[in-house]
DNA sequence: TTCATATATATGATTTTTCGTATGTGAAGT
DNA sequence: ACTTCACATACGAAAAATCATATATATGAA
């Protein structure tokens, strides 16, 4: 993966928002972006799949719903750099976070 | 600055492989780049306009020339992304640093 | 003040990205 | 088998980015 790839896959609102909340959860499914980002769904997938295809997530089906992660081989040196970003600029996404988990604890509302 | 504004600052060949110049040098002028990056004048300066424009980088006219360097006011993690990335992956600019090299030990065709 | 050099910007065309909407697919329940 | 649910993809339209070319500006020299 080149340093230009990485920071095209990582320019648009959309797409760096789902990074850093997967790289902050762990594991997330595609719903719960959905709910984070207060977007449609096929808008979600669209950018899950450029991500994917770019090398940047992983995606594992389960049962019927897919969770994504940070790729098991991204370079060091590109997990790296989504941590540093994250970690400077966490209010850029921690509305989003928020959304997240207040629908968690509200049981209604929820898919997966 | 924010993590999406420097990530689409980045992903442009011509801007990502300018910063990384400018960082591995300190300081360099317009015709350096094309120099290194073996582009037409008004290409080089479009985007370091658009650099500049974005905060990544700061410029200094000296005479007839005018020299780049990174924004003293760069954030550090910015100025951290930045650097990290290029020092893993050299190979992505060290054609055009080389370019500029040899073109500034022959004595001919140089500008500054 | 005229000219050459180094760089910047303006303009319209072209390419790339993004989007909304519609439709397709796979899994699980009835 | 049929339906529902969660998600993926296809498609043309709209928006944004990039480009080549022409022109403008600023500096210094003649």
């Amino acid at each position: 993966m080149s340093p230009l790839q990485l920071f095209k896959c990582l320019s648009d609102d959309t797409r760096l928002k789902s990074v850093y909340i997967i790289q902050a959860l762990e594991e997330v499914c595609v719903c719960d972006l959905m709910t984070a980002l207060d977007l449609e769904q096929p808008k979600v997938s669209r950018h899950l799949a450029e991500l994917r295809k770019c090398g940047v997530l992983q995606d594992e089906r389960r049962g019927k719903w897919v969770y994504y992660r940070l790729h098991a081989n991204l370079p060091d040196w590109a997990t790296e750099l989504i941590s540093l970003s994250a970690a400077k600029n966490t209010p850029y996404f921690s509305e989003a976070l928020a959304k997240l988990h207040t629908a968690q604890q509200a049981s209604d509302s929820l898919c997966c």
